[in-house]
DNA sequence: CTGATTTTTTGATAAATGTCAAAGGAAATG
DNA sequence: CATTTCCTTTGACATTTATCAAAAAATCAG
């Protein structure tokens, strides 16, 4: 769990206690490109850092997948609504690489939210994080255009274009895939 | 502070010492329509309850005002970005009506946090409904027609209709004025 | 009450993007 | 290496929404 203490490290300090108690929920799984981690319309029970890997997030709309989210390696991934709220949601998520996660279980983290001052504080500042991002790529909808946004992406996360089909970044960019195309034709 | 420990209430319980500091750091403002209670540019450094009233997130999107957020009494009003990042931020917030807020300073509610872990598991679960919010929103924004987000804001504040100016509504949907005005003669 | 201001509606036109269809490339598999 | 499958590009056209302009309606202040 090196990378995830790493991760988090900007976040809230840990002291030894804390960091034993998430070792000790925490699974390490080992994936294959294409596993589903959650399915669309149940409960999403784990967040996920990513160790080494590539997630989607996605959902059905009018019979065309639309890609929500992007996650890639020392980042975490979840079906954040679900999770959250304990509800079945519309999103999915799949592995678009063989990926090594860390899991860990929702009611086991809230016993440790709990149980320790620390790991609330730092659920509290992971969140907030969450909602800055979530707020920026809505800001970016509203405000840039298709082209904008492309080239934002390709400033943030470079290997995406390598690593995702054009398909997907087009929908997480809120386009047609032939729009996208015409996008990059033009630049 | 009646009003906002119980808007609070569902999220979480808070004992006595917790609900008394809250109470010595928070401030009771009482202001006049028009009020600029965040000015774009400048750092969030409050977070405000409104017990009465009605507040709108706004920003300057290439001479137009393009608004962001409306909060009516018994919410939350806050620019969220600038407040969690410390940062200033291009959204301004006004007072649509004349409204009773309670405004809770950055650092000394950061202090709160460290001090009672019951006011930093509040903070965690408001961030995170925050969080199911916004993403909501997104949702809509991506799923829903410009027609349906009206239908759904109907539903969900109807009041905002009398309360609000058409074009503030409907840069909040994200369309036109001209657009949503032909949506509603349509229906 | 009345003129001034703000808000909302309506019309004509332009721009951006989506949809449908098909062809061209790239990558994977046996 | 040949063939199938998946991914990307291109073209023609339709649709949606924005923009610009102006009229109509509602609201406000003296």
């Amino acid at each position: 769990m090196d990378k995830f203490f790493q991760f988090i490290q900007p976040f809230t300090h840990l002291g030894q206690a804390s960091k034993e108690a998430l070792v000790n929920i925490a699974q390490r799984w080992e994936l294959p490109k294409g596993h589903l981690l959650v399915q669309a319309g149940t409960v999403c029970h784990y967040l996920y850092f990513i160790e080494a890997g590539l997630t989607r997030t996605f959902y059905d709309k009018d019979g065309k997948e639309v890609t929500d989210w992007l996650s890639a390696e020392n980042s975490i991934a979840c079906s954040i609504v679900s999770f959250i709220t304990r509800k079945p949601d519309i999103r999915s998520i799949e592995l678009l690489e063989p990926s090594i996660l860390w899991a860990l279980p929702y009611q086991p983290l809230e016993n440790l939210y709990r149980q320790y001052h620390e790991i609330e504080r730092l659920g509290r500042l992971m969140v907030s994080d969450g909602l800055v991002q979530l707020q920026q790529r809505f800001d970016d909808l509203h405000f840039a255009t298709a082209s904008q946004r492309y080239q934002k992406l390709l400033q943030s996360h470079p290997t995406f274009l390598q690593r995702v089909p054009l398909g997907m970044i087009a929908s997480y960019l809120g386009v047609t895939q032939e729009t996208l195309s015409r996008i990059r034709a033009q630049v």
